[in-house]
DNA sequence: CCTGTGTGATGATACGTATAACCATTGAGG
DNA sequence: CCTCAATGGTTATACGTATCATCACACAGG
């Protein structure tokens, strides 16, 4: 079992103390190397192969290079899984090793936090005020995504409501008044589904519609059949469903074609996300892009500003969430 | 920016040693602790909050208590993203931290284990046997996952081959003779789609079925009903299809829909993966299912029974992979 | 009464890095 | 010639933990 090289053994090797190592390593403000024996040192970490230690860069620093990214414990779909990824993307050129934690509500937060020292917490979730206040008292940055920040908290949300407003909008644009939502049966995501329901209803409000039929729809055919059959038994039938992603509108769609009902004609239909499939489903899905990807950008740019001294991000354009017009509404 | 609460501040304010603090928390065998003393310090913890600094432990220890999930740069599909979250979740109870990263193929692996000093590595991609050897040397458990392990490598592998096998048998049995094989259109997972359609191709042989007509189909409608439509035209048509996986099963659908075909009556469709979203195909998706659950328990044990001792998991059951059979074929 | 032994604690140290404090050399300016 | 500053390094130390070596003490056996 072979030690690990360490900046002594890259010392001897190129003549020099470890002190010189590092500096050379760390380009430090305010010590100078000579171009000779920065290359000496160069090549001797070249020929041991030598990789400081984060352990014990990080103990000393006070900091480690981690983000930490918080997700509540809501189901890991497809969008969730690509912004996590694409935010590790974002941070890994400045260096930063992204630690996705799954918290329940009931474990407090500092567990998780604390023994990382990470130089950041990202947040999905929403942060209590005193885990809040905490993490900025032992300087540990703050940022929240997907939900609103506080007032002195960095971050950047995606305005839920308005994904919500914005299905209304083009339902009653096609000419819908009576309009079904199909909410999700997984309590977990009622964060994020009370607030585009919220977007929903004062949509309708706003354009003279006629309050929303909320039906939970799960993610099977036969739940989604009930929904549909139930949707269009009323008495001023439903004639277009919004849905609280894409998934649920796919079961939704199933549950149409069970019912040998075809979209838009009996039922029109619009999702949330855009995931990949939407765009094979039958018939195409029209959905609400929330663009995750600036997100993910943004926010490693918010940190980054800050560890690294970069410049901050433009705010993210207010045009960020937008229709993707397929066939199904 | 408050100082972090340490050991010492503990010892302190329980009126002991610094070391007997140490020998509270990590239980050490050799070294008896009263029951008194182990009240007094353990209150003083709660206290004052204390956690353990991560990295002066792994400072200290020679090895963090990080799992390197390795990931080559394929696609972040649902499934994926899936077997991840397990395997995280698995190995968190054994108070293991995981950590992917995605290796571009060109990259040497050594600059990523080595600062983190993980307990283990799991490799989704193929490992060379330079960078498995010198992971060895420094005592880096290697195992890896889906694809097979080296002799000496710990891990696990779900038989690629064995998929497409399923794929061909269920056909076959169903009455086809004559398959088209629906090949991605991406190339970073060609590790995969090789094995797959190796597979498919023994399999043919061993039943006297024709070569499958193999055809890449990307994730759009029009690229999937070129493919549908030349499948169709062969001398001896095809009359069913072996798809990838499920998304481009259901490309492969949507480009059938598109033309007015219907599954399984035209064409049959199967695919792999059973991702949530197969069941709510139209018509349902027919599909092989890996298991990954499994897999993802079986390497967490798999290390944990290295890391704490644990007993070795049992040999995956050769049945983990299955058939889903719905609608589709 | 002395020795041996087990219990339960402490002191000291090393892990590998970053950085403050210090120092030797050189060259310029008065 | 002496001072002063700049350059390019070195020495020493602290970060927080785990663990080895040591030790004080009590107590049993002869």
């Amino acid at each position: 079992m072979a030690r690990a090289v360490t900046a002594k053994d890259v010392a001897r090797e190129a003549g020099v103390s470890q002190a010189t190592v590092s500096y050379v390593i760390n380009a430090h403000p305010g010590q100078k190397i000579s171009a000779p024996t920065r290359e000496r040192v160069q090549a001797a970490i070249d020929r041991l192969g030598y990789t400081p230690s984060e352990s014990a860069r990080a103990l000393r620093k006070g900091s480690s290079n981690v983000v930490l990214l918080v997700l509540p414990d809501i189901p890991f779909g497809p969008t969730l899984a690509h912004l996590i990824e694409q935010i590790a993307d974002e941070l890994e050129p400045f260096g930063l090793t992204t630690i996705t934690r799954r918290v329940r509500a009931t474990s407090p937060l500092a567990s998780h936090w604390r023994s990382l020292q990470p130089v950041a917490v990202v947040s999905i979730a929403a942060i209590s005020p005193e885990d809040e206040a905490e993490m900025q008292a032992a300087g540990v940055l703050v940022v929240s995504a997907l939900l609103s920040p506080s007032s002195q908290r960095l971050g950047i949300s995606v305005p839920q409501t308005l994904i919500g407003r914005m299905q209304v909008e083009h339902l009653a644009y096609a000419g819908h008044r009576h309009l079904g939502y199909a909410a999700p049966d997984d309590v977990r995501v009622t964060g994020f589904y009370q607030l585009r329901l919220e977007g929903v209803r004062s949509a309708c409000l706003d354009l003279g519609l006629a309050d929303p039929v909320v039906v939970p729809v799960a993610l099977d055919t036969s739940s989604a059949e009930q929904a549909v059959r139930y949707w269009r038994s009323l008495p001023d039938p439903v004639t277009a469903v919004a849905a609280y992603n894409d998934e649920t509108a796919f079961a939704v769609l199933a549950g149409m074609q069970r019912l040998g009902l075809s979209a838009p004609r009996d039922l029109a239909v619009i999702g949330v996300d855009n995931i990949p499939l939407a765009a094979l489903a039958s018939p195409p899905l029209t959905t609400i892009d929330q663009n995750l990807g600036m997100v993910a950008a943004y926010v490693a740019r918010q940190i980054a500003s800050v560890t690294h001294g970069i410049a901050e991000p433009m705010p993210l354009r207010s045009d960020a969430v937008t229709l993707v017009l397929r066939e199904s509404a």
